[in-house]
DNA sequence: TTTTGAGTTGTTCGA
DNA sequence: GTCGAACAACTCAAA
């Protein structure tokens, strides 16, 4: 009997083993697996993970770890050049191939083309796979030959395209090699002193498991109401929370995708519901696509007219905006829910979004940033996407006159106050009417709900009528002047 | 090549 | 309170 050489899967953005297509092939090659994870160092350009995700990363970490040594496998853990790395390893083990799953950031992309050319040259073999998205973001084109910039017609032609392969069951036992491994917890994933994580230990549970009970609990039930109910933050099951699971891949859209149908196919899932839950799917396909084709997408205006926005600086009020002390409640408590839990209600995101760069006239970078380091489920795509389509220079852009009035969207999407009085406490006692708007109650009614501002809640920032008419000058002047260059 | 229809998420004002 | 109009013009996708 012959032993076949080992081959390795390296882990990156696909921290499962069911229906990972890099797993499946290693093991599907018969000899032992090395799986792997480096904490790479040294690629130019990479972003560094913001500390809400270095934490979720460490949990996730552990729960592989934990379903690998359940399957006889061991998770290795390596730090350093990724291709220095996996020729060590090469050295030590004998592995003849390695395997990963595809990620879409420039560096990275560079990184993992200049990593298969240099295996290759070396006899080694190197196989890469789509464990990420529905599709590749080339495979979908227009008729013209280019990408989509419009999420209409791509969502349409992704429906009509899309079909999702065979599932991958998660291999039952895992045959590996003895070698020498670091130790997770000397990568300081975790936050040291002072540690901000307690309210994220209780909201979330990272890896493959958490991720398949969150899906599986939204499709019981919440996922029909999902039509209705997906813009109420006030309402903990009207959206799947699945983003952060998905940001590490402990779960994929095509598991998504299968489930939802056979749910459907099934009559336990209305189709309305259903294909609004999965545009959604769609929608962070989408912004795969515009961040492969721009790969600046974090950094530069997608629309180049905004290059001559006239954004303001002024430090105060973007930490204003950063704490949760705008003075305008659901602003407020969208940053402060972000903050404890990592993670905000997609409704909240765009009108906290809308009142950093319309009503503070601040650029959406420091947004991006911020929501970078701060949200677990922080997505080089989705995040930069989602910035610039709310400020108004992504692809698909809104109207510039489209300015959220946070006032108008509490009272909209927050109708019965539980959401604002769960993340501001203080403001608790407000009644219903100036519950998001407190500065607009009478003193007396103010100091019978025990608020006073500038006290106890702080005065609100900006004027909204104001910040509002300074925001659509600001946004017409600057098309304007583009008109006349 | 030209034309046509359409485009996630809103607000305000005045009748 | 409700309703329609105005708030712009441009780019994209497809026929």
């Amino acid at each position: 009997m012959t032993s076949r050489p080992p081959s390795i899967v390296w882990f990156r953005e696909d921290l499962r083993l069911a229906d990972n297509p890099a797993l499946a092939a290693a093991v599907a090659a018969g000899g032992p697996v090395v799986c792997l994870f480096i904490l790479e160092t040294g690629i130019d350009g990479v972003r560094p993970l913001g500390g809400a995700s270095k934490w979720w990363l460490d949990k996730s970490l552990q729960a592989l770890a934990g379903s690998l040594a359940k399957a006889g496998g061991r998770l290795v853990l390596r730090n350093g050049h990724p291709k220095a790395v996996l020729f060590d390893l090469i050295g030590e083990t004998g592995a003849s191939s390695v395997f990963w799953n595809r990620r879409y950031g420039e560096a990275e992309k560079n990184a993992d083309a200049d990593i298969k050319s240099a295996l290759k040259d070396a006899g080694v073999t190197a196989q890469s796979f789509n464990g990420r998205l529905l599709m590749e973001p080339w495979e979908l084109k227009t008729g013209s030959g280019g990408y989509y910039r419009v999420f209409t017609p791509f969502w349409r032609a992704l429906q009509a395209a899309y079909a999702p392969p065979a599932a991958l069951e998660a291999p039952k036992r895992i045959e590996c090699a003895q070698i020498e491994n670091e130790r997770l917890a000397d990568w300081k994933l975790h936050p040291g002193a002072p540690d901000w994580s307690a309210g994220m230990s209780a909201a979330w549970t990272p890896g493959e498991a958490g991720a398949k009970a969150r899906l599986l609990a939204f499709l019981e039930g919440p996922v029909n109401q999902y039509a209705e109910d997906r813009n109420r933050p006030d309402l903990d099951t009207s959206s799947s929370q699945l983003s952060p699971h998905l940001r590490f891949g402990e779960i994929g859209p095509a598991q998504i995708w299968r489930a939802v149908k056979a749910g459907v196919a099934a009559g336990r899932i209305d189709e309305r519901p259903a294909h609004v839950f999965l545009s959604e799917i769609a929608w962070r396909e989408f912004s795969h696509v515009l961040l492969s084709f721009n790969p600046q997408l974090a950094q530069k205006n997608y629309n180049p007219n905004f290059d001559r926005m006239p954004w303001r600086r002024d430090a105060a009020a973007l930490t204003a905006w950063q704490r949760g002390e705008t003075g305008y409640p659901v602003v407020d408590a969208g940053m402060r829910q972000l903050w404890q839990t990592g993670w905000m209600h997609n409704r909240v995101r765009m009108i906290a979004a809308s009142f950093l760069t319309k009503h503070l006239l601040l650029p959406w970078q420091a947004g991006e940033d911020w929501f970078w380091d701060t949200l677990v489920d922080a997505d080089p795509a989705i995040n930069a996407a989602s910035w610039q389509w709310t400020a108004g220079s992504g692809a698909d852009a809104a109207p510039y006159f489209r300015v959220f009035n946070p006032m108008t969207q509490g009272n909209k999407f927050d109708e019965t106050g539980g959401y604002v009085r769960r993340w501001c406490p203080e403001l608790a006692k407000m009644p219903d009417k100036f519950l998001h708007a407190p500065f607009e109650a009478q003193e007396s009614v103010r100091s019978k709900a025990g608020v006073t501002l500038g006290l106890s809640y702080p005065e609100p920032i900006v004027e909204h009528s104001a910040a509002r008419q300074r925001a659509l000058d600001a946004y017409k002047q600057t098309r304007e002047e583009q008109g006349a260059a």
